[in-house]
DNA sequence: ACCTGAACACCGTTCAAGT
DNA sequence: ACCTGAACACCGTTCAAGT
């Protein structure tokens, strides 16, 4: 909530990491570099190097589920507008990020649990919509699922989507930073 | 086949640290230490870590499969004999390298097709013998299948299973050294 | 409250030099 | 052919000391 204080730094700059190389190039040598601070002041807010990944995966879990329902809901409109709202901001996104945490998930049984309730956690809330819609309940679900997967895979495929290359600060949301 | 020259001295000490504390032990600078050698030394036998890797993998799958059915043919006796044979070398192991294997592929995927193959190849001799025991080849695989699968249960679960808590240097084969 | 500086222990890798 | 020694780059972690 916080935007930048010293704590959300070291987070923004290993989700930044994460991004770019992976779990691994998550260093702290590394993003006390980037941040030009010195290691020493990492481990005033963090126990260790376990504890940085456990609240990268926090702060992911945020703005990739509840943040983006949260934006699209106070963006208004009906179900359908809603949907409308959701896939836009959710085909801006360039993945990158959330390639980096399946990538990540597949080595980390705890990371590859969360994703799972991620995963439920989106699935609903576009079931959820399209109902609102007018979708048949018992057929919701399955268009969900079948939307859903079509995105993801979409991500995994692609690694890096739209943007030109360039590094144009451009990044919506729903699975971006 | 040569029991001793350099490179298997590191092979050796390197599955030692393997079944010890898994594959994050295997570092070559304690094995290094271990042998009373410089780490410059490893280099001259090794591209890098990960062959070593590698090796411990290749070597262990031949000690694992191919070495145990030999010794095992090479006792003789019907195929009723030979699965007693089998049973004694096999139940007699310790299963520490044989678990950290599993850890270990559990984290990797090369590993675990590795392990995949080195199974199918157990369960196939196993079957064999069953067969040349009388047993229906309709019902050989199903009861090779049941048979392994309670050993490897058995090794899963057991951290230690025989063996005196003492360092004594027994420890037959199968999955042993 | 937050950070620096310096240290420590621990790594992988390279390479000239020795035998 | 095989190994040592020394270096380099790169880590995680701790902690006294500063502000």
């Amino acid at each position: 909530m916080e935007p930048d204080d010293a704590r959300s730094q070291w987070i923004d700059a290993g989700l930044r990491a994460l991004r770019r190389d992976g779990v691994e190039a998550v260093r702290v040598e590394r993003l006390a570099v980037d941040l030009g601070k010195t290691k020493g002041s990492f481990y005033w807010h963090f126990a260790d190097r376990k504890a940085l990944l456990a609240a990268l995966l926090e702060a992911w879990r945020g703005r990739a589920t509840q943040a983006v329902i949260e934006d699209v809901e106070s963006a208004g409109g009906d179900a359908r507008a809603r949907l409308a709202t959701l896939m836009a901001t959710t085909l801006a996104a360039d993945g990158r990020l959330e390639r980096a945490m399946r990538d990540w998930a597949r080595g980390d049984a705890a990371v590859a649990a969360a994703m799972a309730g991620i995963d439920d956690r989106r699935l609903r809330y576009v079931a959820e919509l399209l109902v609102g819609a007018g979708v048949a309940p018992a057929d919701a679900k399955l268009r969900a699922r079948f939307a859903y997967q079509s995105l993801i895979g979409r991500f995994v495929m692609a690694a890096d989507p739209p943007e030109r290359a360039g590094r144009s600060a451009r990044s919506p949301r729903w699975s971006t930073c």
